[in-house]
Order: C-alpha cells, then structure tokens, then sequence
DNA sequence: CCCCGGCATGGATACGTTTTCATGCATCTC
DNA sequence: GAGATGCATGAAAACGTATCCATGCCGGGG
C-alpha cells in the first residue's frame, strides 16, 4: 500500500515536485504544464498528504470542536451547525466532549495543541482564566453558546495579579470572539410571560456555566429575584434531576420554573411527575432550547428556542474564515414558542 | 510564538535528540539520562508535534467517525461512546456528518484518506460496493448500527465483475467487522408483542439504510407481512414526516407501526396527531431508541432499547484497540421497554 | 591480556510537502 | 542590438519526529 506523493507525480509528469505543487496549489504555471501534471496527477490518483502539508506549514488546517455533550440535543444541533460550515470551507473538524468537567476540558485542549490545530470553537466549561492563556499562546478560538466564567475571586490569586501588575505593565485582555444566544432579552421575555401569568414564585434551574443567564434572570425579575430559587446542575441528566427534585420538593411555594437547557427540562418534567405536579395546573414551565420533542411532551412545552446550528455554523464561521479575522462578537435572537406548559397562577389553595 | 522541540529539550539536556525520542516513547536509556530530560522537558512544557512524528510514521493517529446526523440522538449517545473510548486511549477523533448521502460520505472518507487518518468507526451511508475498496487499501473500518447494503444489482456493473472474476483469482471479501443491535430478536419482540395484542396489519416505518431490519420485520411477521407497508424515509425530519403522515393517510387500515429510530417516531406521533389518531387507541406505535423524551411524550411510548453509547464503544474499541485487532463482529442486546404507545386492537369500527 | 557482547548514545536519514532562491529563456524597451 | 524585465522552472532547504546504524564504553569470559 505504497503512497503514490508528488514525487511519483513529477517523475510521471517530467517535471520538478515544486512545479507540482504550484500546479495543485494555485500557484503559476505554463498552461500546457499545468494540463500535464493535472492529468498524470489524476491519472494516479494522487492526493495530497494532509500531514507533509501541516508539517511544513507548522500547523494543521481543521477546527477543534468542544462541548459538554453530545447526547444533549442543543450541542447535537450546534455541532451540525459547525460541521457544516467546517465542510462548506473544506476543514476537517475534531470534536471532544467534555461532560463539563474543566479537567477533561483542558486536556483535551492539550490534544488540539499537540496536533497544532490552531482554531476552536468551545463551549467553554473550563474559567476564563483558563481559557486566557490558550488564547494568548496563539489559539484562535471562539466560544459558542456561553462565556468561560471568571474563577471565584481567590486571594492568593488576586495578590499574584497584582505583583504581576507591578512589575509588567498590564497585558490587555485577550479579545475571543463569540456567539450567543440573546439570553438578557430572552430571559427577560420569558420572565415577563410568567409574571404576566400571575406568577411570583419563579425558580431557574440552570446549569454549571449559567451565570449570564442567572444574571438576566434575576434582572428581569427585580424585586421578586429570590436567589434561593437559583439551583444550577452539573452537566449530566442525574445532576440536573437531583437539581430538579430537590428544587421541587424543598420550595412548594413556587408556582413557575424556567429550566435552562432541554436536558434540565427533562429533569423538571421527571420530577414533577413523581411528585405529583400536574403541569400547567400546579406549575408552569418554561425550558430553554425548542427540541422536537417539546411539541410531543404532555403538555406541550413553551420553550426559549435559540438557533442552535446557527450558533455553530457561525462560531465556525468565525474561526476559520480568515477574512473575518478581526471579527467582534455575535449575539443572535431567541424566540419564546407558547405551548401548553404555562398557565395562569392559580389562586393559593 | 516558537514552539519547543525536541531539538530544544535535547540542547537543554545536554543529549542527542535520538535520546530524548527514546526516553520520551519508552525506549532505553540510562537512569540519570531519562531523569535528567524528563526534567527538562517539564520545565520546558514540551509537547511532541504529532505533526512530526505523524509523518515520520506515515501515518496519524486518532479515529475518524462518520455517521448520519447528530441531531438524532440515538447518534448523539452513540458518538458520546466513541469519544469516550478514544478518550480513554488517548486518540483524537475527527467527526464527519454525512447527512446520509452516499456522496457526502465518500467526500469525508477522502478527507480521512488526506490526513492519513486509518482508522475509523462508520453508521454506513454509502453502498458495500464504496466500500470495500477504502477497506481493501488499509484502512480499519469498524461499522456500527448498521452495514453497508449492496448497490441494487445493476446489469453493468454486475458485468464488470463478471469480467473481473474472468481475469483475477476471486478477491476474498475484506472482513470489516461490526457492531450491531440485535435488529433480529429486537423487532422479533416488538412483532410479536403487537401480534400479541391483536394487531395484524403493522407497518415499518424506517430510514435509508434499513434492509436489515425491513427482512427481521419480514421475517417476524411472517404470513402477515405486506410490502406496501414498509415505508423507508431519507435522513431528515422533513422526509421522516412525509412518510409518516404518507402512510398513515394512505393505509386507514393499519392499526400499529413499529418505528425504525427516533426521528421517524417522532415524525408517525407528529403525523398521527395531525390526522386525529389517537395513541394507542387508534394506533400502536412501537419506536426504535429508548430516547429520554420517550417517557415523557404524551403518550410515553413503548421502545425498542439499543445501547447506543455501548455500540459506539465497542466500535471505537475494535478499531482502535490492536490487540482486537482479528476481532470478530458483535451484536449487542435490546430491550422492549413497554410504556404506554400500544393496546389491543379494538375491533373493528 | 584480549576479545567479544551488550548497552547507552548521537549523527544522520527519511517522511511529503511548501517555499525560497537561483537559473534560464523569451520578450520588451531604449 | 544590448540591457532590462518578466515568467516558468527546478534544486534545495526546512518543518519535527522516529529510527537505523555506527561509535564508544563497560564488564565478563576465555
């Protein structure tokens, strides 16, 4: 199983490998030597070597790719989106999956960097402060559908950020491009329909990574913001159950739940179901993502739907297109779809 | 931006770069040598190039893994086993999507081929015939879900081969093994659970890729069986529907459908509402994928489990692991999960 | 004492490509 | 017509690694 290089094309071809790859790479050439090397080359079937190329061009073209979860049909959905603009522009794309585990996360991130892949889309799980320096070390990346958060302000660290700022002067922050989704007007819509509902009550359950959203949820609420009524899940569908019922259970003052993600609304459904809770009746829901099956759940759910492969398809689009090279961020809308899992608060009793 | 190489570690360390190749990929060396680079190659945060050792060995590590959609989840779950195992052996995974066209997947396997990348985990869109030449050029092909059908005979190319047989010795086939749900015993199960209740025109609602399956329904039902009641769909939502609503509209007549993925479940509960039919009263309905929704649609449906994520696994684990190197195929178990999609057929009325 | 085997080591090579640079030829300009 | 300009072309270098092979050292056996 001999590879047939562009050696073989050259000799086959009479002419020199660097005419070769100008030929096949664009470059400048007599037409009748080009008609020649592209026909011999097709004669023999030659195709490229991907790893001569990276090789010599001390990187490897492709994408990175790294979510919490593919089983998730909102990051299933966003990884199509990426797949697809990845083969519009002809890239090669390496997917990890990270469970949200910050750990996994960075590994995986050693493996992009081992095989110099150079752009990454990410929906971070890992600190801002984890991200800084990948960024800063030449990686081109993008994060989708949600920001690294800023690691919980610890002492020690602050000091060494300090000293740092006395001896050097400051670094300016590295500029990562992003898409989201517009959770600040998304939240805010939802949260106008349930307290449009009569509802007072309202609960968030999240996930790890939600504090944007946790954020909007609680500026859309203002006054009736009950941080109580915040339980973030990790990222797997025990956590997020676990969340659910033990939100459900502990607070029967709460008449409405907004769930941030299809795999949370699950969780809620599940758990309301055990304990009883007829949705709309005794609790409404909003969930974040219009999964299909939210037409077929009982009820029907009103969901927060965000564009998912777009989102994706865009973060690609971000990383690779060269020409958007100093791009700024993107914030695309969401859509609140009425269905049937929201009702008008009933009177207490 | 300079990368550390080898040649670096080897200067640092005051030995050859063969000695530091050895020490790092486990060759000998003397204590105090390996102790002393290994230092340095910490201190220095070295990290091979896979670009380099890539091409010294001609080849790349890592697996590719072409499937249909990862919008479906029962893809989802399955691409989440296959990370997970070459998570476990350390190896990359390149993704590809092919939408379940021929064409598109035979573009990856050529982006696979360019990077060298000789290993890789399929759900077959592309007919036995588009594959069995990249098998036969060295690459390890493992096929999960499903395999590959024969191109529908066609008189020419059926000649070819005949003209072929005529010139060389036989090839033997090139042996690519497999994992597999058990599609036999599962749908002889979910048949016989339907036929159980009463049920005597069933129809199967499958996708692209569903030979094997359509003959185990064939086979289950037996004298019952009616090919105007296999109905296949492309891969997408747009197509499942079609068929779905297709027909139910046109066979009045059936009283259960057995459902070949999650998509298509989707699509006949979709459809079945559209037209008035209530499950399970007017219409059983069994669905290939114990989805988690499937529990929570209205009515929860009753499943054909496979163990989505375990067929990956095991898929990435015969392709990448090389002491299963001979390994032979595997077909894994199913389970009815019944839940509340079917009844008794009602007499007729 | 000499030779030989074993082992640690480093130099050199090859992997397949792109790109730089020099060369040669032809055409254009004054 | 001579020098200048442009273009097509090929030789060679470089990318970072693994491995082959030769070298030198050591100790043991004859």
């Amino acid at each position: 199983m001999q590879r047939v290089t562009i050696k073989d094309v050259a000799e086959a071809a009479g002419v020199g490998v660097a005419t070769v790859s100008r030929v096949l790479s664009g470059g400048s050439a007599s037409p009748e030597t080009r008609e020649r090397v592209l026909a011999v080359a097709a004669q023999l079937d030659y195709r490229p070597s991907a790893l001569g190329r990276n090789l010599r061009q001390r990187r490897t073209g492709g994408l990175g790719l790294l979510l919490p979860d593919l089983t998730d049909a909102f990051y299933g959905a966003l990884a199509e989106g990426v797949l697809a603009c990845a083969r519009a522009v002809g890239e090669p794309v390496q997917v990890g999956s990270t469970g949200g585990d910050p750990e996994q996360e960075a590994e995986l991130v050693g493996a992009l960097l081992e095989q110099s892949i150079d752009r990454v889309v990410a929906v971070p799980s890992g600190s801002q402060e984890s991200w800084t320096p990948v960024a800063r070390a030449g990686m081109r990346v993008v994060f989708a559908d949600r920001l690294p958060e800023a690691a919980e302000a610890d002492t020690e660290s602050l000091g060494d950020l300090e000293v740092l700022d006395g001896l050097r002067p400051p670094r300016r922050p590295v500029e990562v491009p992003s898409v989201l989704a517009d959770d600040r007007t998304g939240m805010r819509t939802a949260v106008r329909y349930l307290t449009g509902l009569g509802h007072r009550r309202i609960a968030y359950l999240g996930g790890a990574g939600h504090a944007r959203r946790v954020a909007a949820f609680g500026e859309a609420l203002g006054p009736l913001f009950d941080d109580e009524l915040v339980v973030l899940a990790e990222t797997s569908r025990d956590s997020a159950y676990a969340a659910a019922a033990g939100l459900l259970q502990s607070r029967t003052d709460l008449t409405a739940v907004v769930a941030g993600g299809n795999l949370l609304g699950e969780a809620a459904l599940l758990a309301a179901r055990e304990l009883d809770l007829r949705l709309p009746k005794d609790l409404s829901l909003v969930m974040y993502d219009d999964v299909p099956w939210a037409e077929l759940s009982a009820p029907p759910l009103t969901v927060i739907a965000q564009p998912a492969r777009e989102i994706g398809y865009r973060a690609a689009e971000l990383a690779l297109r060269p020409d958007l090279r100093r791009a700024r961020s993107v914030l695309l809308p969401t859509e609140l779809v009425v269905r049937g899992s929201c009702a008008p608060r009933r009177s207490q009793g």
